[in-house]
DNA sequence: TCGCCTTTTGGACAGTTGTCCAAAACTGGC
DNA sequence: GCCAGTTTTGGACAACTGTCCAAAAGGCGA
């Protein structure tokens, strides 16, 4: 449309708009027409941009899963216990999946649309996910002065795998009291792996 | 095809033939020739047994979330202690996720198609899990000879939750030591919930 | 064997999709 | 204002989809 947008504004655009129109109505719903709708582009504009369809939805899968997202999703909060902190920072991300349910549900099934269009890909991006949640625990490890007991990444797994869980089981059932209720167990299993460390 | 095949027999055909399908490609390639070539039949049997491509789905939806899915994947050993009967119960379920990974991954897929196609439904089937996992933990605290301390409901959504949670980390990673390191922790976790009970 | 009724079939249809590309719109230099 | 070169566009195309239905095949009593 706009003459003046640069090529690269254009591709953030439509995967953008991609991302919206999935939220809203899944992967296939995703059609190259439906797309440059959402983005107010012609149709010419896809292909004008994007080689396939396939390349825009290789694009979003690499955006979503981009660096910091369960950095940017467990926020931490200053100055609380242990156990507090840990559970707040998952409150946080329940709080963010309740705002916007639509969205994570997107991005479950995207993840399952990487899984089958390019595994490999899809590993090496569920990787990243490990050494995020690694370092918000070494963070969380220095603002509570404790030390953890078990490895790391072996707490950071645990902790992927209840998030994944929480988010797969609440989308299912909407339940965000019994969500509550078990993230606060998993708050007090993880800070039970921690020892107070002397200044 | 046959012509000896009752109307059921060929349903129950075109909904396995279907699971095949959409193990092997997602939902999105269960057309309705994908699936009548996979059952062998000519294309007109599809409509001649179906009414859609939906109500098709939706059987297939239906077939596996049927009632003893849980009880059947958590295979409970005799004369263990109660942290190795979980354990045991647990690794059970991912033998058979490793076993036949796609089917579990056409598994998510369907159970993310339900939760867009009705979403009433998708919940109500979730809530069987939850039935069939408190009945589960029941059997096992009467074959260890314990009582669970913490309420039924809470302790089975914490254990769907990390089934769940351990489903979807492993399909992206197929890391089977770290699911198992996963495993053995959430046992103990478990059965920490639980205070022997004399007789 | 014949005729009649039910079951079964695959060709046809309209709609949608990803993709291409000839033409239109636009740009900057003269 | 005009032209050569670039960017942008939306109509066209072939492939595929779900669905329908007229015709073929099959069964069965006579």
């Amino acid at each position: 449309m706009n003459r003046r947008m640069s090529p690269e504004a254009r591709r953030e655009a439509l995967v953008q708009a991609a991302i919206r129109v999935i939220a809203r109505g899944g992967v296939a719903a995703a059609t190259t027409r439906a797309v440059v709708a959402e983005a107010k582009m012609p149709l010419g504009a896809f292909h004008y941009v994007f080689t396939s369809r396939d390349e825009l939805l290789s694009e979003v899968v690499h955006t979503i899963t981009d660096g910091e997202r369960m950095a940017a999703e467990l926020a931490l909060l200053e100055g609380a216990g242990l156990e507090a902190t840990v559970a707040a920072a998952l409150a946080s991300y329940l709080d963010l999946l309740i705002a916007d349910p639509d969205r994570e549900l997107a991005l479950t099934e995207l993840s399952l649309y990487g899984l089958r269009h390019d595994p490999a890909l899809a590993r090496r991006q569920h990787q990243l996910y490990f050494l995020e949640m690694e370092a918000v625990l070494r963070q969380v490890a220095e603002r509570c002065g404790i030390r953890w007991t078990e490895p790391l990444p072996e707490l950071a797994r645990r902790l992927i795998v209840v998030t994944e869980g929480i988010t797969g089981t609440w989308l299912a059932d909407r339940d965000t009291d019994a969500a509550r209720g078990v993230l606060r167990a998993v708050a007090a299993w993880v800070a039970a792996s921690a020892e107070r460390v002397d200044a």
